[in-house]
DNA sequence: GCCAACGTTGGC
DNA sequence: GCCAACGTTGGC
């Protein structure tokens, strides 16, 4: 089957019909069937069709997979209004009720999009929050209409180079993942049984993926592509680059998915025939551009590829649940995180497509932040793969807080064993250590101003977010600067109001499933402070804003290791005006989370 | 480098 | 079949 798009006349002029076929995980081989409207609307359902079509459009007898009408000539007959062809309801703004149908014209995209709507809508009709910019296409060079406010992929692209644009990138993906099919590895035909992936024994349908292929079998050509990439990487970022990435041994694939799986178990529990070892020349040996020249042999250039890319399992996306965080056995979304607005269930437009923020394993955040801190095996660390300094997934290198980061970070782990390691002095560096008795510092690397927080930090399952933002949403600040504190002040750290050099901090509502929890753990005090912050509750700290809208891309947060089960976080006007150098080292029960760079203590070499 | 957008896959 | 949401890509 055909994964183009096609015509599809049973719908009317214009729409278009894919059919899409998974290539991979457990669902590899099934086919997902989606229409495109005259005016570039996606639909992924008969649900959503009919939505986007209106009440009045009857789709009883359209078959959605198939993409015809049932017991009727498909080309004979056309949906009786193929014009009703709206805005879904999911985007209430541009939802309109009563359309015209429009002609050919209208679906070519000669013919503005928006234009197109606009035509047909009514006197009622709101008007676009956009209008369209004509431009040329800088692949076929025809003129067709951008909406300049739209933040959307490819749109250089009139709508038919965009999506053979997209086509040609799902294809380079495919090829990514099987391999051209012309190199020497690429035309073995069996397993070599005695490489390490070999001796894994993982089932197929389990390791699927290039890397989780023989090393026999792996296209050089996709190998030697990775190669050159990770080459230009490490010159761009100027640094030397952490020990080679080896062929993983059994345990540490195998703990990747936490055994959870019971074809990953299965795969866990064979025995290892052969001790699984490096080749010689590569055993001590790290990657170098020097060491690379001038024509690397394919098995050292498969030793030098990421070790990301050795997971054998496709399937990481349970890698994000730990199943045992507050977060993970919440069951019902917030309705109120960007998240939850953003699902059409709560009226959103399905952009973002993210799961609640407050049911993002709190588990998964945290590793993100301080892969280092949660290696400890207790409150369910167990299930996700032990967190390594030397080399994070792939999305945890970039210490993005955006969906990811963003999400909710449980602030009780604690690093049994590890808060007694010595504190790694960053001598000459830019962010400015805490003051004694300062239980948790904002800082902003090179400013030299410090922001201390003083006093218990959040409860056990209390979200905290750290996001950049730019100053915009006044609306949603509190007037002057704030900070987080303690609902016990700390001697030593004295407020000030109006401090200019403070972040703003910006708190989110409270929960209310989280209410419940935290009003049964929380003491009398707790309350009080509350009511001191305006009713404030769970310490969510979604936002710190530099007052002069700057991001700050170079936060640092000193969390006190001893007080991080401690509830009641709040937020006042007031702060610590901090004092420019001279201070000392941080007592080794503070750990620090930053932005750019997470660590604590214990994983500084 | 961040993150919005969205293709894609898991699971009910 | 449908929805939730993960993971990647491209815009900025």
């Amino acid at each position: 089957m055909a994964e183009e798009w096609l015509d599809c006349p049973a719908l009317g002029p214009g729409w278009k019909r894919r059919e899409v076929f998974r290539k991979s995980g457990a669902t590899c081989g099934r086919s997902d069937t989606y229409y495109q409207s005259p005016t570039g609307d996606r639909i992924r359902s008969k649900v959503e069709l009919t939505r986007y079509l209106g009440p009045a459009c009857d789709l009883t007898l359209f078959d959605f997979k198939r993409g015809v009408l049932r017991y009727l000539n498909p080309k004979a007959q056309a949906l009786a209004a193929p014009g009703r062809k709206r805005k879904k309801p999911a985007r209430p703004v541009k939802a309109q009720p009563c359309p015209v149908v429009p002609d050919r014209a209208e679906a070519t995209k000669e013919t503005p999009r928006d234009e197109t709507k606009t035509m047909t809508h009514t006197d009622t009709d709101a008007a676009p929050a956009s209008l369209p910019a004509p431009g040329c296409c800088e692949n076929c060079g025809i003129r067709f209409s951008v909406d300049v406010t739209r933040r959307q992929r490819l749109k250089t692209l009139c709508k038919d180079c965009r999506a053979r644009r997209i086509a040609f990138n799902r294809e380079q993906r495919m090829f990514k993942r099987v391999g051209c099919g012309e190199c020497t590895a690429c035309q073995v035909t069996e397993d070599c049984g005695t490489c390490s992936t070999c001796l894994l024994q993982l089932p197929h349908e389990v390791a699927s993926g290039l890397f989780c292929k023989c090393e026999q079998r792996r296209c050089l050509r996709i190998v030697e592509k990775h190669l050159a990439h990770r080459l230009r990487r490490h010159h761009q970022r100027g640094q030397r680059r952490a020990p080679l990435a080896v062929a993983p041994p059994a345990g540490k694939l195998a703990r990747r998915k936490g055994g959870r799986d019971p074809k990953i178990a299965a795969a866990r529990r064979r025995p290892q025939t052969q001790p699984l070892s490096l080749p010689p020349l590569l055993q001590a040996i790290e990657l170098h551009p020097r060491a690379l020249a001038p024509s690397p042999p394919a098995e050292f250039i498969y030793y030098c590829v990421d070790e990301d890319e050795l997971q054998p399992y496709t399937n990481r996306r349970q890698n994000r649940k730990c199943g045992s965080c507050t977060a993970c056995l919440r069951r019902t979304d917030c309705g109120r995180c960007d998240f939850c607005c953003d699902k059409p269930k709560f009226g959103g437009s399905n952009q973002k497509r993210q799961k609640c923020r407050w049911r993002q394993c709190l588990q998964f955040a945290m590793k993100r932040l301080l892969p280092s801190v949660c290696a400890g095996p207790e409150d369910g660390a167990e299930l996700l793969p032990p967190c390594r300094r030397h080399r994070k997934p792939v999305s945890a290198r970039r210490p993005r807080l955006g969906p990811t980061l963003k999400s909710p970070l449980a602030m009780s782990i604690s690093c049994p064993g590890q808060a007694q390691a010595p504190m790694k002095q960053e001598a000459g560096s830019s962010f400015v250590l805490p003051p004694p008795g300062t239980d948790l510092v904002f800082l902003r690397e090179g400013a030299g101003s410090p922001v201390p927080v003083p006093g218990p930090a959040s409860s056990t399952e209390a979200p905290l977010q750290v996001k950049q933002e730019k100053v915009d949403a006044q609306d949603d600040w509190t007037s002057g600067p704030a900070v987080l504190i303690s609902p016990v002040l700390r001697p030593g750290c004295p407020s000030k109001t109006g401090d200019p050099i403070l972040p703003r901090v910006k708190q989110e509502p409270r929960d209310p499933e989280e209410d419940r929890a935290v009003s049964r753990n929380d003491s009398a005090s707790d309350s009080a402070v509350e009511e001191e912050a305006g009713g404030a509750g769970t310490p969510v700290i979604t936002e710190i804003f530099s007052l002069g809208g700057s991001r700050f891309r170079d936060t640092a947060v000193w969390l006190p290791r001893q007080e991080m089960e401690a509830p009641g976080w709040s937020w006042s006007p007031r702060g610590w005006p901090g004092a420019r150098g001279g201070l000392p080292p941080p007592p080794a029960s503070m750990i620090r989370l930053s932005c750019r760079n997470s660590w604590c203590p214990s994983s500084q070499t």
